[in-house]
DNA sequence: CAGATTACCTACTGGTCAGTAAGCTTGCAA
DNA sequence: TTGCAAGCTTACTGACCAGTAGGTAATCTG
């Protein structure tokens, strides 16, 4: 037996000093960049200080991740995942509110995209969370299409994976120019568009030809 | 000196080969997780003889990086980078070909969103890419608007910098999960929508309200 | 065919890093 | 108060890795 919840408050409140700088780390250098020694020189101690809480680097790793998931929830206050058009509304202003934490946007572009790579351990984790968030927004296109007598499934799935695909590239366009992208009005412009996408198709493309 | 082309036909070829192995090497493990006797082994030589052909591991990344792209045009024949309606349905096309090549989708996702971490050499050749790639969408905007007699520069920058984003986002979501995100539909789609958007701005999302 | 250059290899170096072992210190608990 | 566990530390290990040195064989050149 070892990891249970730390006995101590003083041992529980360092573990999340080193969570938030362990954020920190992985997202400006990387999960397999970064190392433990990194982190532990942030809150002041040597690297197997860092493993006496967690016990590995990949353990950490998980946590960190996990932790940003309720930190994210934690910021947006009470309001539970909403669904219909407010969800789509939340996401815009989830992209605004992004624009002012680079920090944890980089750690999250980074190691999503790090988890593609041969036996990441994050992978388990961002495949659930894609298929979560897919799923959440489905349900809200259902439930708007419903309102205004629409029915497209295919328009739906496309549109939903899009949507997040949109959030996710903007952050890293914004990552690499922050000064040319402009995060929360891009994700904004997006959004909608894809939204009316789905709810009033509009002519392909090929009806613009000449 | 030292960098020339290498003296005979048999090296050329050679470093060819070592340059399609790094990109298979650096697309499933990353550019800083892959290392250059991983690369060596695939083509049949030691560490210090893919050394000898590039110099450095660092070298050796820039041009996997410039050879993707000569690569990319090469595959997709003589016709240089069209504008206007033209691009867009390349695009389009380019993820269509995109669903046949995992390998080079993936080395791509990784190494882009690599590039924002600390001091990683790829960073450059990125933030180029992304400008160029960008003017090029832009423009092609705005000889359709043009057309189409639309002005909104803002859209437009906004357009074209979520037309990028939703094709790399997609693709990352396509890596995860290949048989739940269709790459070149749902790529299709969404670049439909948001040129759409820019064309014939719809309503706002809080229309939908109630 | 002689000399030089290229294309490697083997072997080594220096550095980095995760994880382990063992011991010291502090503080709560019996 | 004693004692044991939690929370560290220092010190070490083994592994991996980029880059270098120096040699050898093959090939090109004059």
């Amino acid at each position: 037996m070892a990891k249970e919840t730390p006995r101590t408050r003083a041992a529980q409140h360092k573990r999340i000093e080193i969570l938030k700088a362990a954020v920190e780390i992985f997202g400006s250098k990387g999960s397999t960049n970064g190392t433990l020694a990194d982190v532990a020189e942030q809150v002041g101690l040597t690297h197997a200080g860092v493993l006496h809480h967690f016990g590995s680097k990949q353990k950490l790793l998980l946590e960190v991740l996990a932790y940003r998931d309720q930190a994210d929830v934690a910021e947006l206050a009470e309001q539970h995942i909403p669904g219909g058009l407010e969800l789509f509304l939340h996401l815009i202003r989830t992209a605004y509110v992004n624009a002012h934490r680079p920090g944890i946007v980089q750690a999250y572009t980074v190691l999503s995209s790090e988890s593609v790579t041969e036996g990441h351990p994050g992978r388990e984790y961002f495949e659930d969370r894609y298929t979560t968030l897919r799923r959440e927004v489905t349900e809200a296109f259902e439930e708007l299409c419903a309102a205004e007598g629409v029915t497209d499934s295919g328009a739906i799935a496309h549109g939903a994976a899009a949507i997040l695909a949109v959030m996710d590239g903007l952050q890293l366009q914004w990552l690499l120019h922050p000064e040319v992208v402009e995060l929360g009005e891009a994700s904004e412009f997006a959004i909608t568009a894809i939204v009316n996408g789905v709810l009033h198709p509009g002519p392909a493309l090929e009806s613009y030809r000449k």
